[in-house]
DNA sequence: ACTAGTGTACTAGTTAACTAATACAATGTC
DNA sequence: GACATTGTATTAGTTAACTAGTACACTAGT
């Protein structure tokens, strides 16, 4: 249950690049993780350290905290802290895992752009034809 | 310039689709140029003819027609009506065209989908890997 | 028990996408 | 030139996603 070291570990914010700020910090949790700098049991900043670090409300931490704990990686206790989950993997390589989607993605919008498709012609396509309930919320 | 036989082309709504009117209509226009329902010179059922039979409003139309005399498909003419562009062709064939991107779009998400990532996930790779200006509005 | 530190809950503000209400302007016909 | 018919423009309402403000509740150490 050791917190994590802050030299270690450290939540980084791209404003500029239009990525919604709890997206960013679940994506870095996942990775860290993945690459093992987070290690099962390990106390992840408070809320509000992070909140104060990133100057963004502890609600978007919350937020973020929240969704992770909802897919298991995470365990929050009120009182206690947020803690990653004990024997929790999160699949073989998160980070290989990133890449490999990304490479399919890429392959499509390079074959498709070919084709004279625009990027948006393939979201639109994705959001016609594969709808996804929506996300959970909480 | 003879206006459109409404025996011929008409426009329909599914309002349960969760897509946007105004896209539904634009898919309907490329649909029927492509596939010769409508031809060059014909002239659409003007906007308010249209809101008034899906009980929509005038700008949802105003919005679809506006979109493609941006894409060069129409010619709007102010007291006059809404036509297709001589010389028109919408590509070699929208719909097969379209058919052939959902084909590609279908094989990315079964692919990926085999290896574990879920729709969403390709959805968000895409916005953040290739995030495109935001569509012009009028 | 008190208290400092933790997560929780509730409410609200912001923005973008989409749709609507309503008044304005051009065209063509009589 | 009046008028019906057409597109145009301006403003505003609705919803969902995202973020923020603020008060509440649990935990642990003293």
């Amino acid at each position: 249950m050791r917190p994590v070291d802050p030299q270690q570990f450290r939540f980084r914010l791209d404003l500029a690049s239009g990525v919604p700020v709890y997206r960013q910090l679940i994506d870095q949790m996942l990775i860290a993780i993945s690459s093992d700098v987070l290690r099962s049991g390990d106390q992840l900043p408070t809320v509000r350290e992070v909140a104060v670090e990133l100057s963004i409300n502890l609600n978007t931490v919350v937020r973020a905290y929240k969704e992770l704990e909802i897919r298991g990686v995470l365990k929050t206790q009120q009182g206690r802290g947020t803690f990653i989950t004990e024997g929790t993997t999160v699949k073989p390589d998160e980070v290989l895992r990133q890449r490999r989607l990304l490479q399919m993605v890429s392959e499509l919008v390079a074959r498709a752009g070919g084709e004279g498709f625009s990027v948006s012609e393939i979201r639109r396509t994705l959001q016609e034809c594969f709808p996804e309930e929506e996300q959970k919320r909480n």
